[in-house]
DNA sequence: CGTGAGCTAC
């Protein structure tokens, strides 16, 4: 038997790992181990990229720092890389907080690690550390910034890092990051001008700004640049049909969408998924056309997932159909027993049908699950600080004069027609959150912040936590117009992109 | 001889 040495083991379990078969790199780290052959860090860092098991993970850190090998970048790396895959922060952070030094790998597992389990204020953090230790970014550093300003719907942040893009302006990958933050940060300018200035683009690219105009409420150009994609001879993808439904619906092509969804499988190989029908309903619903949507949920391949039923719970309230409401809240609640929202809403429409009994019975069973509606909470981004508006809390330093500067805004809309909407049955507004409250929903103090501290020409852009209420919606479609502004909110479901009056939600969400 | 980190979705 020839001599089997460190290195041809370490070979092996890494092609291995490269090849995704991980079952048979961790078989063979197991017998080099019983052949008494003591692994190195080659062998750690591959066969920590082929652990797909949390449990596993633990038995090879414990393993690693047995024998001393957690002092190695590469290991520490994956290893916090690992720990993030399975969004233990914590496990991740441990490992990179015992290091003395880092290298620049090791600021970007961790920084990577943040911005992809949504913990976008970690992620930026970490990323003034890195630059304050004297790292400079490289493109897998920015690309992660980049994500981390988009959930955070953070323009001049994401401004900034274009910056620092510009020295890598022929990475594909950077330049898709940069081209989802513009879009999702409300800025088609910016992510045209990145578009059309690309040297190559893929897939990612052309998905990314079709469902980008979709979103921002241009879903006629949205579908132009499908027909340019296509006619440019790129194979469009599952990600890319969503984009397309998705744009279909918001424009109201109901025909266009279903003639997609029902080809797209013999002209591009795909197999419709949950998203395509979840696109549909949301297209067929808009449309006022319930039972339809009722009809193709029922048809699909895939088993429908709250999500699904919540998209058809939206038409129904758009469509104020009570009795399908219920129906849809109900699956909903089944497949996601913990959305408050839901359950209020339910609640309010057997309340507005006398039917007290299930009221009773709804209210209780929110009890016994400990589900509270956790209260609305609004942010904007003024001088690059983030400034939070929580229903009911008045810690913002100039919450009085943002309130009287609101209240002059509501006379001033009022006598312009401004009606505040008060029918919330088929809304998930709590009791207290219905009455005086509704005029300092947090949206509100938000917008209006952003009117007194934002020039005119800036697009004013409010992430919020839970959708947004009938109210706020005509509220700001009428303060769009009347002050001539551009107002995005992004609440947890969709973007609002307000102008002259109108959403581009198309009053449906 | 054999190692890490980044992009699009209802």
């Amino acid at each position: 038997m020839p001599d089997r040495n460190v290195v041809s083991w370490t070979t092996l379990i890494s092609a291995y790992a490269n090849k995704g078969m991980n079952d048979r790199a961790l078989e063979f780290l197991i017998l080099m181990l019983r052949e008494g052959v003591c692994p190195n860090m080659y062998t750690y860092s591959s066969v920590l990229r082929a652990c797909a098991d949390l449990g596993v993970l633990r038995q090879l850190h414990s393993g690693i720092i047995k024998v001393g090998m957690e002092c190695d970048d590469f290991v520490r790396s994956a290893l916090i890389d690992n720990y993030s895959k399975w969004g233990e922060l914590q496990d991740a952070l441990d490992v990179f907080n015992e290091m003395v030094t880092k290298d620049l790998g090791v600021w970007n597992s961790i920084i990577g690690g943040f911005a992809q389990n949504s913990n976008g204020d970690e992620a930026l953090e970490m990323y003034k550390c890195m630059k304050r230790a004297g790292f400079a970014p490289d493109q897998a550093t920015l690309t992660s910034v980049l994500r981390a300003s988009t959930a955070l719907a953070l323009l001049e942040v994401g401004r900034q890092v274009h910056v620092h893009v510009l020295k890598f302006d022929r990475d594909l990958i950077l330049n898709n990051a940069l081209l989802d933050m513009y879009c999702k940060c409300g800025s088609l300018e910016g992510a045209n001008s990145v578009f059309s200035r690309m040297v190559e683009r893929d897939v990612i690219s052309w998905s990314t700004m079709i469902a980008g105009l979709a979103q921002n409420g241009c879903s006629l150009e949205a579908m132009r640049l499908f027909e340019q994609m296509k006619h440019s001879g790129m194979e469009p993808n599952y990600i890319t049909m969503v984009g397309v439904l998705f744009a279909c619906s918001h424009a109201g092509l109901v025909e266009d969408g279903l003639h997609y969804l029902q080809s797209m499988k013999r002209s591009f190989g795909i197999d419709p998924g949950r998203e395509h029908y979840g696109c549909m309903v949301d297209l067929l619903g808009r449309a006022g056309k319930l039972d339809e949507a009722v009809k193709l949920i029922n048809k699909m391949e895939c088993e429908p997932d709250a999500v699904t039923w919540r998209t058809l719970l939206s038409a129904c309230r758009v469509h104020r159909n009570s009795d399908l409401a219920i129906y849809a809240a109900k699956q909903v609640v089944k497949l996601d027993p913990d959305d408050a929202g839901t359950y209020i809403l339910l609640s309010n429409i057997y309340a507005n049908n006398q039917r007290w009994e299930e009221v009773t019975e709804i209210r209780r069973s929110m009890r016994v699950r400990g589900i509270t509606k956790e209260p609305g909470c609004s942010w904007i981004e003024v001088n690059k600080k983030i400034h939070a508006f929580i229903l009911g809390d008045d810690s913002h330093p100039q919450v009085d004069e943002i309130k009287r500067y609101l209240n002059q805004i509501v006379q001033r809309l009022m006598s312009i027609g401004y009606v505040p909407d008060t029918n919330f049955v088929l809304q998930d507004l709590e009791d207290e959150q219905r009455e005086a409250s509704l005029q300092y929903h947090s949206e509100k103090l938000a917008i209006a912040y952003g009117i007194m501290s934002l020039p005119r020409e800036k697009t004013i852009m409010i992430r919020k936590n839970l959708r947004i209420c009938g109210d706020c919606h005509t509220f700001t479609k009428l303060l769009a117009k009347m002050e001539q502004r551009i107002i995005v909110i992004r609440d947890p479901v969709r973007y609002h992109h307000f102008r002259d009056g109108a959403c581009s939600c198309g009053d449906f969400w």
